[in-house]
DNA sequence: CGAAGTCTTGAATTCTATCAATAGGGGTGG
DNA sequence: CCACCCCTATTGATAGAATTCAAGACTTCG
């Protein structure tokens, strides 16, 4: 069941309704195409809304990928175990990311809940007719394939090239990176340390004193371990020095 | 310059005849969509082919992404490099992958002939006029780049999850997962060394003793340092056991 | 043949993992 | 509201893995 953009296949019902009402709005925004999460966002009334509890999964490892989300609140781990149970945590995705966009018929790694998590679930098949009639979604489709790649990239030259210290100053500039960086801006860390670890490629207790030597220098305090106020980002940012 | 597929800008002239080109070809197929590579390959011709000798560079971090290209023959290392010099290689590249499909306006990574190299490059502006009317080839590039994805996120697990023996268990392996694999049979490593270990997140040094130590396990043999002899295949897979 | 580059091997150091014990925090039930 | 318990996080001591520094062997090529 790959995503194909061009096939004319059965469809539910539902497609059709998808589709005037995204092109309503295209026409509506003035020709401006909209991009794949403000397209899904506009139809979001027509998916089916669902809630997750804390370290709940969204999905597993190898299950049919017959969905795709957009997640509302909350955050989400994205990971893969292997068979003797050692666990890689790809990414973090938070409030109006993607989820679930893959090519093969299955999900080739695992969703799980971070915190209480609200998205909304679309069946495959309506978005795979929404992007076979509708130009701005297969462009939005490339460019969220394009920035996926690209951070599973920059997060390739972390494991592969930095040290303990250096992978958690990437990791505390990434999840700032959406704000604009204020010295003294406080971090919320809804992840766990397990999952942290799991991320960067170390150890729970190396993910303690990692973050204990960086309170030493003077880059962050921790108020409570799931807090930290980014004291010297400039320390941060010539720890983490990549590109 | 982002890879737009539905925006009707100015084009070279040989951007249609690279279409009427496709299009005879996918009828002439029964309708059967090509891939992004045969449809790339059906109009090479009108590609230029271009010469690398080894270590030269085909496109550097940074520059202007505006070409796209396929790989002939030859193997290319993709990588990146740190302020500081560190470097770190993300994949290589084999006769008939493809190379430089990146959604900004700049290549994220560098690419570089490890053996000589022939490629034929396509100016981006024609490959993008080419999907714009062409499902077959926006279902290719969705594909290439979901594979990609795939394949770093799987790179991603090892190097998170895996040691100095694993990694290069997984590498081995991983090339030759062409050839339906038979103990015994020969694999050359066209890539040197430093290559294998900016890869692999390893120093030139430990590459050697872990090849060396995969030799006293008996998993293989090393005739010289160009090649290796997979010896016992299950033993290297019981290794990087990972899904 | 010589020289430069590449690869291998050895010894010492550094970093991270492992094992183990303690401390903190949040929620539940009395 | 407090006490208790479970889960998570921190800290210490030790072991192990990979890096670093250094020297020597092998290739390749002019």
């Amino acid at each position: 069941m790959p995503i194909t953009l061009s096939s004319a296949r059965a469809t539910p019902s539902d497609a059709r309704a998808f589709e005037n009402i995204v092109a309503g709005a295209m026409t509506a925004a003035g020709m401006t195409p909209l991009s794949l999460t403000d397209c899904l966002h506009k139809i979001q009334d027509y998916g089916a809304r669902r809630h997750f509890n804390r370290n709940e999964p969204i999905f597993v490892q190898g299950e049919p990928a017959n969905q795709v989300y957009r997640l509302i609140s909350g955050s989400v781990r994205l990971c893969r175990y292997t068979p003797d149970g050692r666990r890689s945590v790809m990414d973090f995705l938070f409030a109006g990311d993607l989820l679930g966009f893959v090519e093969g018929a299955h999900q080739p790694a695992a969703a799980e809940a971070v915190s209480d998590v609200t998205l909304v679930a679309y069946p495959r098949q309506c978005f795979e007719r929404l992007a076979a009639n509708n130009a701005g979604v297969r462009t939005g489709l490339v460019r969220h394939l394009s920035r996926s790649l690209e951070g599973a990239q920059q997060h390739l030259m972390v494991l592969g090239c930095q040290n303990g210290k250096e992978r958690m100053a990437s990791f505390l500039l990434r999840l700032a990176d959406p704000m604009d960086l204020v010295c003294g801006d406080r971090l919320d860390l809804v992840m766990g340390r397990q999952d942290i670890a799991d991320h960067l490629g170390l150890t729970i207790e190396t993910v303690s004193r990692v973050l204990a030597t960086l309170r030493e220098l003077g880059a962050i305090l921790i108020p409570n371990s799931h807090q930290i106020v980014l004291r010297d980002i400039a320390a941060l940012r010539a720890l983490c020095a990549q590109s």
